[in-house]
RNA sequence: CGGGAUGUAGCGCAGUUGGUAGCGCACUACGUUCGGGACGUAGGGGUCGGGCGUUCGAGUCGCCUCAUCCCGACCA
């Protein structure tokens, strides 16, 4: 139940605690007992579905197909591709025993030693290895390609530090695997699948991305080319928001998935991979909120409409009866609609609550107003009240959220542009980077400058950007020459 | 794995030199209220994270342990 708004407002103060308290009095989600963990409550699930929705729509589009693998990856599989396991070996959970026992004392359970598997099994961290060891009895031919499966699951991470949805051990997510015939279909898979990602965030969760190229220390393990939108929260800092890679033959190779091409000769097969996960709601959340709360775009809103009813008792009949000619018309619209009128809290409280959850119209159906024809309307994303006559006012509603939807994704725009900064002089960077923005610098595309500007900064290279021009220059920090520029920032 | 902190009611917290376990919110019932988070009255809810010790007596003191949170390293 939300209480207490007033102490939202300390997210000047405290970002990440106030960011922490939204999700949990905004009903979304809260910390799991089981470690690292978190429950995603009805509210918060509810908006992940329409996320999922949206993106399956998309997905199928481009010919993708839905499928499942499983959740238990044999320990050897991870190993078959070096960097791969490199990059997840460190935080990765592992199946040893297949059963328990009473305990000697009878008053609780043991693992039995006597059932321990020959060889562990993995729980997914991603589903690379396994997915391409079935892959392996699919292809014989080119005219078995591509292969395009996504799956909605979860996977788990044994992260040593979980914030609500931006990093938790266990996280759902869609992972999408293609097998192609050739190296140019794989990388247009791979540049196609982060577009649709970006068009995801822009048009339906109103949140502005920048679409890239991660450098190699960045890179997803195991791939040649990982690409990726990267999004600015309030506080300045980047979240990368999805990413897709161009995995080359290395899968191929690893898990000797081969298939005879037109000219009858074996090849290894090309493959891709790209993700999107529960961060996203983290991304919608720290985008949009506000001090009284959650603003949710439109388009994903669990809930686009609420109606509260006041008057005295004996009115109430007769409010009820507008109230549900109204909510037929906009339901038959398409639009979700809520009408409360509880009458264990009162206006003020619901007013409150409905704001704290991000709800983007809100109608008051005053009995005193109504003696008019008139209706108040208030919009979540500028909080602007209005009296507009009840006749004709789903038009007007309909309008009202995509306005809703333009607006908050403008103001999104507008802030982000208003702290992206072209930097030269590394002194300057060190200074102005610790409040935060995105910084467009020259880079000589050294690991070492990279890893310097780290340790110096906690900021990290997000991205070689498309939406900028390229112009060569000197690195800021070596002074050796640079190609182009690349995004910095410090990130979640 | 380093540095710092915290464990007391569902949540947030107080608890003095060691002496009957408290407050706010939430919850239950009844009544009055209802145009921006209402109020009154009456209730329910606890082996004070766990263990060992000191003491006539421990939420409080000592040692050990477990867990969580924050700052680093790691990461979608």
């Amino acid at each position: 139940m939300a209480t207490e708004l007033k102490d939202l407002t300390k997210r000047s103060e405290d970002y990440s605690k106030w960011y922490n308290e939204l999700v949990v009095k905004a009903d979304l989600a809260e910390q799991s007992d089981v470690r690292g963990c978190m429950v995603i409550k009805p509210y918060g699930y509810a908006i992940w579905e329409k996320m999922q929705q949206a993106l399956d729509g998309m997905f199928k589009q481009t010919g993708v197909q839905n499928a499942y693998f499983p959740l238990l990856i044999p320990k050897s599989f991870l190993s078959r591709e070096a960097e791969h396991v490199e990059g997840f070996a460190k935080e990765c959970a592992v199946v040893t025993h297949y059963r328990l026992k009473t305990n000697e004392a009878h008053d609780g359970v043991v693992v039995d030693p006597a059932a321990k598997l020959e060889e562990e099994l993995i729980i997914r961290p991603t589903s690379e290895t396994i997915i391409w060891n079935t892959y392996k009895g699919w292809i014989n031919s080119y005219r078995d390609l591509p292969i395009l499966c996504n799956q909605w699951c979860n996977v788990m991470r044994w992260e040593m530090r979980t914030r609500l949805f931006l990093r938790t051990s266990e996280f759902l997510w869609q992972e999408g695997h293609t097998a192609h015939a050739t190296r140019e279909e794989a990388e247009d898979r791979a540049k196609l699948m982060l577009k649709i990602y970006a068009e995801f965030a822009e048009k339906y969760m109103a949140v502005p991305v920048l679409q890239g190229v991660k450098s190699e220390t960045e890179r997803f393990a195991g791939a040649l080319d990982t690409y990726t939108i990267e999004a600015m929260m309030q506080d300045g800092k980047a979240l990368q928001s999805g990413t897709s890679h161009f995995l080359g033959q290395n899968f191929g190779k690893a898990f000797d998935v081969t298939f005879l091409n037109k000219d009858n000769k074996p090849e290894y097969a090309w493959a891709t991979s790209w993700g999107v996960s529960t961060r996203l709601m983290g991304a919608l959340i720290m985008t949009h909120s506000d001090d009284n709360g959650l603003v949710l775009p439109p388009a994903l809103a669990p809930l686009q409409v609420v109606i509260i009813p006041i008057g005295k008792p004996a009115q109430m009949p007769m409010l009820d009866e507008k109230a549900n000619a109204l909510m037929q018309n906009l339901r038959t619209m398409g639009i979700s609609v809520k009408y409360d009128n509880a009458d264990n809290r009162r206006p003020g409280f619901k007013f409150a609550d409905y704001e704290l959850k991000g709800v983007p119209v809100r109608l008051v159906l005053g009995a005193r107003d109504l003696e008019q024809g008139l209706v108040e309307i208030m919009r979540r994303d500028t909080l602007e009240k209005e009296n507009v006559p009840l006749e004709g006012i789903e038009q007007y509603i309909q309008k009202l959220l995509d306005d809703i939807q333009q607006n908050i994704y403008q103001k999104a725009v507008k802030f982000r542009d208003a702290h992206i900064y072209e930097c030269d002089n590394y002194d300057e960077f060190k200074e102005r980077i610790k409040d935060g923005g995105f910084f467009l610098c020259h880079w000589d595309g050294t690991a070492e400058t990279e890893a310097k500007i780290k340790e110096d900064t906690q900021a990290t290279i997000r991205c070689v950007p498309y939406a900028f021009e390229q112009t060569p220059g000197t690195d800021m920090v070596s002074g050796k020459p640079a190609t182009c520029r690349v995004l910095i920032a410090r990130a979640y």
